[in-house]
DNA sequence: CTCACAATTTAGGCTCACCTAAATCTATTA
DNA sequence: TAATAGATTTAGGTGAGCCTAAATTGTGAG
């Protein structure tokens, strides 16, 4: 019996290409099951068995050796950012175009990303003016899976009292993304650490206003920040 | 064991509803496996299978009896008129605001019907101004499942010499579409049949013209007309 | 260096939506 | 009215993607 083909495009492919992606970070560091387990919602040994099925595809989508996690390949990769690019620009599209709420692209964006086609992918970009970033912040991947890589920091990295520049916010939970809207904090926003209390929560002041605002551990730790004026993570919102 | 639970939110329910829809015409008849099994392109044998599924889901979708064909429910009906409200929507929304040529909208749209939330309809109605039709002439049902019936018919049974106008064409068939695109025939416009052809064939004049344009058998079968000057089948684009 | 525990993989099942082949029903015709 | 052609249904099977339970593997504490 020859090795039969599986079907490869599917939307629950894309997920995991986009979870090791992600949880990779941007040294590409190997993801284990587990944590790819409990990013996607699914048994580990459902994992292992999908891992498989990619590192044994043509060309393999992921570098995969037992009870080592994986990475992504090259193939992989570029799967993985195409739908990146798709996800970013359908969440910009939502917002600039059919005035979306910031805190509810992502789960629009995030069913929708699998399914628009080459066309729609191009029409929405030549709409929104080839946008690079999303409402959010983050970069939108180039056509060609191209993506310069941002040297932002994680809020809760920073010392108090530096002047900073809000580079981006997780789209991950709509509620904190909520209440960052309220408290005025977006993409661009400048930032002063005030103070850091022990417990993870923080103090700063938003715009240059001289009144402290309290941002909770879990608000830190969505927003990520730049230290120079923000000269391209300006989102057109 | 008690009668287990299906679950009945998938693609391929919303595509058999649609499918029954669609072929039971205005008067709802009874649609035939076969009938059925064509247009989807499964196994007569698949279909028996999901219209079993479907009939005893509760509430039923489907009214179902064995070597009898079906009909739709009420609650089977509601459904596929939001389906198709999805779909009428995504075409009139990919070709005003975002330029798709006409022949295209429908695949786009197809792919799309099934994962839009209620927001992104309501947000898409918002941005076209709650249009009644979409770009091939057909009537968008409202909300609430409302739609008023059209008293068009086939070009194919109309007589010669009627003053005619375009009611709407069928999107089934990109290529016929954007040959009669070709021909400046689109919803609105105003037909006069000049002669009837054995083959099937017509020659008719288009917007008033006196020159005479050839159609084709099958372009023929694609157009709805309606004799009163159009009050309300014209699309905005 | 060993052993226990945590992480991972294997084994075996399930549902969904499809398939083919075989049975059965309906309706039409002789 | 009986035979039969054609439509439909039943029976049994498949792959995808998930599951649980039972191995197995790797690692860090002693």
């Amino acid at each position: 019996m020859t090795t039969r083909r599986v079907n490869l495009n599917t939307e629950s492919v894309d997920n995991y290409l986009k979870a090791i992606f992600s949880l990779g970070g941007i040294e590409e560091e190997r993801v284990t099951s587990t944590a790819l387990a409990e990013r996607l919602g699914v048994a580990p040994a459902s994992i292992t068995n999908m891992l498989q099925k990619l590192a044994s595809a043509s060309p393999p989508l992921v570098q995969y050796e037992r009870h080592k996690g994986v990475r992504l390949s090259f193939a992989g990769r570029r799967r993985a950012l195409e739908i990146v690019r798709h996800h970013r620009l359908l969440e910009a599209f939502l917002y600039e175009v059919l005035n979306y709420p910031i805190e509810e692209v992502h789960d629009e964006a995030e069913r929708l990303e699998h399914f628009i086609s080459e066309r729609l992918e191009e029409r929405i970009d030549a709409k929104l003016g080839r946008p690079r970033f999303d409402p959010h912040g983050h970069c939108i991947p180039a056509l060609d899976g191209e993506m310069p890589k941002q040297n932002s920091m994680l809020l809760t990295s920073a010392g108090e009292g530096e002047n900073l520049y809000v580079d981006s916010i997780s789209d991950r939970d709509a509620s904190i993304l909520k209440l960052l809207k309220a408290k005025g904090i977006t993409p661009g926003t400048r930032l002063q650490v005030k103070r850091r209390n022990g417990d993870g929560t923080y103090a700063v002041s938003v715009g240059g206003s001289s009144r402290a605002l309290n941002i909770s551990r879990e608000m830190a730790g969505a927003i990520r920040i730049h230290c120079v004026k923000a000269s391209l993570a300006q989102c057109t919102g």
